[in-house]
DNA sequence: CATGAATGAGTGTTCATTCAT
DNA sequence: AATGAATGAACACTCATTCAT
């Protein structure tokens, strides 16, 4: 017999996170200041009162949306690099897949754009975001890079400017699809698009091209 | 002898261009929603009264940012693609060159995270932005890279796939700059960010590399 | 052997009197609409739920707090008038003792200021508050003057202008101890006080002075 | 041929005394808490948003209300009694006119009741009042009576506690007008009130009562 | 009985917009 | 043309009240 747990009591726990979504949707949609607070409740299926029995302000709703959001992925990654066995090529292949599935394709990909619009705003959020997430994701892919290099897999390229251009073009893809993606179409399908893209970039770092051409 | 406007004069008719100047700083560093006209007005140096004898409302003030902030440039780069002689990888060099004149380095800089930020809010403007920006850009861009393709310069590359790489990092430049730039500062100076970047992007475009490895 | 109630059941009993005396705490200190009725439950040890089992809404908890505090004590006031045996001076004497012991000197001292901050608030209440306790209280003064005068101990004085003396000093001894007291010291110890005005005024009231100058 | 200043000039600064004399009655009517901006803004004839433009928040608008109330007219009351030339029992006389005309009988008389409703909730304000308001005005009747007893006018009574006696009924007075006197009338005519009153308490000061009788 | 999650009407505050001067 | 006082709609936030558990 399962015991089903009342649904009051199940709501209770699952509302910070409902919430959360709800409000990541409208704050990537419209920003900080253009989202209402009633909006966010009606979304999550609340009262705009319930709202504030989780979050004490909209900042803090904001606050926890990019901290609880992201943070808790990236920890996951950095055990990957560490524990991963196979070629540097594959593990950068998976990390792209596993961004790919807990960030970039679900409602987490829009947290960029977020990040970007409002940094202005929240300065010390912005600092948090940048230790937080930006400087261990390239952590991520710079032992990734290099040890690809250690192994002989890839030329010994410049590390920070390998970075940017890997990083780059997956950027702009969630940036793209959440703000002109979403009135002017999208320009390439984001699987395709990565590939393509990977394609290249891995191109370009693979040491002694099989037959001397690259790409 | 030059007969000087009295400045009474020049001020009524740069009034327009002064507020736009001031409402692109604010509405980059704080959001279309977050900046109060009497912020721009202040900045500007005039009250928040006059500002309604030149724009309509804030969203007429916005739309202007945008339209006249950008467009009279990409006019200029279309004439110079069409009249340029010389070798493709230079006219490639010399947009470059204009568009971190006219724009990377301008605070027009900021138009691009500030159309991220608000395509969702407005998304009439962001059709407007695309048509006259963005596919008036990747022209520009297209005919460049064909006209390396035909004349043999460039290797037969996937023409589309390339603009987005090239314009990819250009992009990430400007928007990290009005972003989190703000506050974690910059990572890479701008003119080697972009030297670098494009000297690893035309290495992958120039046909023939000398020595058989490309990067 | 005392049958001692388990405490669950005396508690039952007793809230209602606990969330009177937290109510009325806090209606003094910060006044009606300043009160917020989480916290009268939290003082009393109890849910905010709970409150509304014993009392239908913050006004009925408000009048409650005003009917139930002062009315019981008159009572016995007019009875210890009625059956005093001894000098008037006594009589007063036991009075302004009694008043000090069942009001002046426990939480019920509150009530007069906060009658007086919501007197505009409840007009209806302070009807019955003037009724029920102004009036009544000025009546039992009013009897023990003439109960004075008749007998010889007091001089023929303005007998409504004696009351307002002799209630004057009291109420804003109670007034100043839970307003500006609070913040900026007493001036006078209660007791100290009390004795000497009413020296003061029974010396004024006394007939026949032994020794022809009062004070 | 009379300057008639425009009346939107004229409103302008006058917009902050009317504001505050609309504060002030409706703070002395219903308490801080209770009282909404737009009845103050209502009342005196604005709309909500004006009062902002003079004021920071509700509470600022409470704080000028007594502090730009009382104080400068304390200050006139210092000279009085500096420059008096008379008998001391003229000079309390004309204080009490002066109180009366400029306080007493005019919306300032409820200061005394709203700063004894509030000063729980404002314990700075109630800290400013009390330096600036009762303090002086303690010195001010302090110098009168030891200015009375040094003539030889009054006899040597304890002064702190005359001030006491002095003061009562006086505050009473306004402190009943403006709570429960709304409802259930005055007991007494105010002029009266205060003749007889003061009758009572200068006959108690006056040395040598010229018949063997005290008051 | 008791709880506390949920509600939504109400209020303080902001700010785009207007208009008399 | 320029000002800035005035407006009022809109929104963040609070809290008395309800009700399922």
């Amino acid at each position: 017999m399962e015991a089903v747990t009342p649904p009051r009591q199940r709501r209770k726990e699952a509302r910070p996170a409902e919430l959360m979504a709800a409000a990541l949707e409208l704050f990537v949609e419209k920003g900080f200041a253009g989202t209402r607070l009633e909006d966010v409740a009606a979304r999550a299926g609340v009262s705009k009162g319930t709202l504030y029995l989780y979050f004490d302000s909209k900042e803090a709703l904001f606050k926890s949306v990019i901290q609880e959001g992201i943070v808790p992925i990236l920890e996951e990654g950095a055990g990957l690099v560490d524990s991963f066995e196979g070629s540097t090529a594959d593990l950068l292949r998976t990390l792209i897949g596993e961004w790919w599935q807990h960030i970039g394709n679900t409602p987490l990909a829009g947290v960029p754009k977020l990040m970007i619009s409002e940094a202005g705003n929240f300065p010390e959020l912005a600092t948090y975001y940048h230790d937080a997430v930006i400087v261990r994701g390239r952590d991520l892919m710079r032992r990734t890079l290099q040890r690809g290099i250690a192994s002989g897999e890839f030329r010994r390229v410049d590390v920070e400017t390998a970075i940017d251009v890997i990083f780059a073009p997956v950027l702009m893809l969630v940036i793209w699809r959440y703000s002109l993606g979403a009135c002017c179409g999208m320009a390439h399908d984001p699987q395709t698009y990565l590939q393509s893209h990977f394609d290249l970039t891995l191109g370009g770092l693979m040491a002694a091209p099989p037959h001397g051409t690259v790409r």
